[in-house]
DNA sequence: CTGAAAGCGCTTACAG
DNA sequence: CTGAAAGCGCTTACAG
């Protein structure tokens, strides 16, 4: 591996022009070619390490993921990747496992490797949270959750919820049965439910609250023990992943969908277009959220600036999962044929 | 933040006795407790660019994936990413992005970032691999598919294709589609299609095979063509998307599976769990052989050593998609029910 | 525009 | 078991 000094040597300069020329600093253009032509012959690259440790900072943004295996996660980690190439940065990811104190740990690791800065997509915000980001005092963004202290890049949740309430009632149903999350998780757990409750709210129907896990399994069985008492027409997920374990579970007990129950979530997950029928949700914009959160870190890091908070759009896609009932009046009966279950 | 001249300050010794105690080398029992101490308490992290400068050596392994958001890749980063860090080793993650230039080029970045060794996820080998990797001179491993000179940890495919090609003929099939992909593609177009073949072989049956992309889009334009026109009873796809894009076709068209038509592939992706009705596959231990690919790329770097090629097992999913069939005497005429399209 | 010198925070023979 | 010294490959005032 040549050093600088070779090139220094070679092109009878010193050390420092040639680290000038690297740096963009003021070298005549006599040099200036002698230089670029060497370098490119010798394929010099300079070492990383020396550069840091001199410099101290570095071209790398940690990424701290809940999970590698989400499709959320890995599309806004595709955005991120791409916005954080075109800068001249590059990704590290660290996959917290959906523990908490991974996190943590990760983003004590990341200090101690001196990334430039940060991007953490956290599930929750603790106060442990924020003591680690304030002793690593590292330009950090926030995607996914809002605080009020950090920049944060968020998906309209309160929209998305907004958005479903509004298309349900539209499509006849008056009473809705509404499967959450822990509130813990602003976002899912709380946003896009009070958008949705608000909606509601402008019309006279019945609605029904009830919570489970994030995870598929769990939301299935909720869905074994919620669906033969229910009265309601339409069951609206938190996330796809609870939609999905909605039609699983409807599909068991033999129910029809969207004939004898209507089923709808919140994400756009890839999948939601696979099953059958396919999924009506809320298309989150992940891709998109991962290149905003890319042109976000970076200009926190160059310029130490950035609006606290971000909004990314999302948008209703309506596919087949829904029924459009023609009977809008309220009633506790149901029209749709009985639930002839397994 | 404390350097090693701190700590060597505050403990009233020398740098070289506190860089000996970290790095495991002789030092006195008294002045060993003395450091513990001071390190705990003053939180003192090395300065891994200093390290790495002066060792010319770091504790990262780099990954190069083919893409982000495919399950295959997730698993077998978060199988990697669990043995790395049991063994002191991060991993560092770098997406081709389907591109063998990006591919050449995370090799390249990688060997300046000087990882101590290289993890790849090829979809094909080519002779630009080969030297890339050469002049690299670098520990590396190859997943998925196998190089003579490389050592190189791959799925059971032909195992996998003979498997799923003795499932069809016991369940009474006897014509046969395999929709399979490019040859160029060792594992997936000709080892997973090889042993479907001899598995067919051995007994009395018309085999078709026909080709696509891996992109589940391309599968279901290519399926819905095939479809109407083959007498097959089930049709193979070469992978779970494969077969997903058939199963989509194959609802549109108005076909029962698998009472008109049977369908299985290859993967044990997730989502093969969700569609209706469940796919039957051979699945792939993603999980294990990331794992395997952890422990292996260490042992290479620390070591120098590992065996050329390692295998990791795959075993048959049965689900609902592919039927029995009662008439196992090889005929041409379909007993399923007429085929119905829209 | 250019160069000599100091220094970033470690590790590693070498001598004791 | 311990320390002084050199050096890893850069960057950055400083002086010219």
């Amino acid at each position: 591996m040549k050093t600088i000094a070779d090139i220094a040597k070679m092109a009878g300069v010193s050390k420092s022009t040639v680290s000038r020329y690297l740096n963009g600093g003021s070298v005549s253009d006599t040099t200036k070619k002698k230089l670029e032509r060497i370098i490119s012959e010798q394929k010099y690259v300079p070492n990383t390490f020396a550069q840091s440790l001199k410099a101290k900072k570095t071209a790398m943004i940690g990424t701290i993921v809940p999970r590698l295996d989400s499709f959320a996660a890995s599309q806004t980690m595709i955005g991120i990747d791409e916005s954080l190439r075109s800068h001249g940065y590059q990704m590290l990811i660290a996959s917290a496992n959906q523990e908490i104190a991974r996190e943590i740990e990760a983003i004590h690791n990341f200090a101690r490797q001196k990334v430039a800065g940060i991007i953490l997509m956290p599930a929750q915000i603790t106060k442990e949270h924020i003591s680690t980001f304030r002793d690593a005092d590292l330009p950090l963004l926030l995607v996914g959750q809002q605080h009020p202290s950090f920049p944060s890049l968020i998906h309209e949740d309160y929209e998305a919820g907004r958005m479903m309430g509004e298309y349900v009632l539209n499509q006849g149903h008056r009473h809705i049965l509404f499967l959450g999350v822990t509130e813990r998780d602003i976002a899912v757990g709380m946003e896009r439910k009070r958008g949705f409750q608000e909606a509601l709210a402008r019309h006279e129907c019945r609605a029904d609250y009830a919570e489970t896990s994030f995870r598929m399994q769990d939301a299935m069985k909720t869905a074994l023990h919620l669906l033969p008492q229910t009265e309601a027409t339409v069951i609206v997920g938190a996330t796809d992943n609870i939609a999905l374990g909605l039609i699983k579970a409807a599909h068991q007990l033999g129910l029809r969908i969207p004939l004898d129950l209507s089923i709808a979530g919140f994400g756009g997950y890839d999948t939601t277009e696979i099953v059958t029928p396919a999924l009506t949700t809320v298309t989150y914009n992940y891709l998109d959220i991962g290149k905003k959160a890319g042109e976000g870190i970076v200009q926190l890091v160059e310029e130490a600036d950035w609006d606290l908070l971000t909004t990314s759009p999302v948008e209703i896609s309506v596919r087949e999962s829904v029924d459009k009932k023609k009977d809008t009046v309220y009633s506790i009966t149901k029209e749709t044929g009985s639930n002839e279950g397994t």
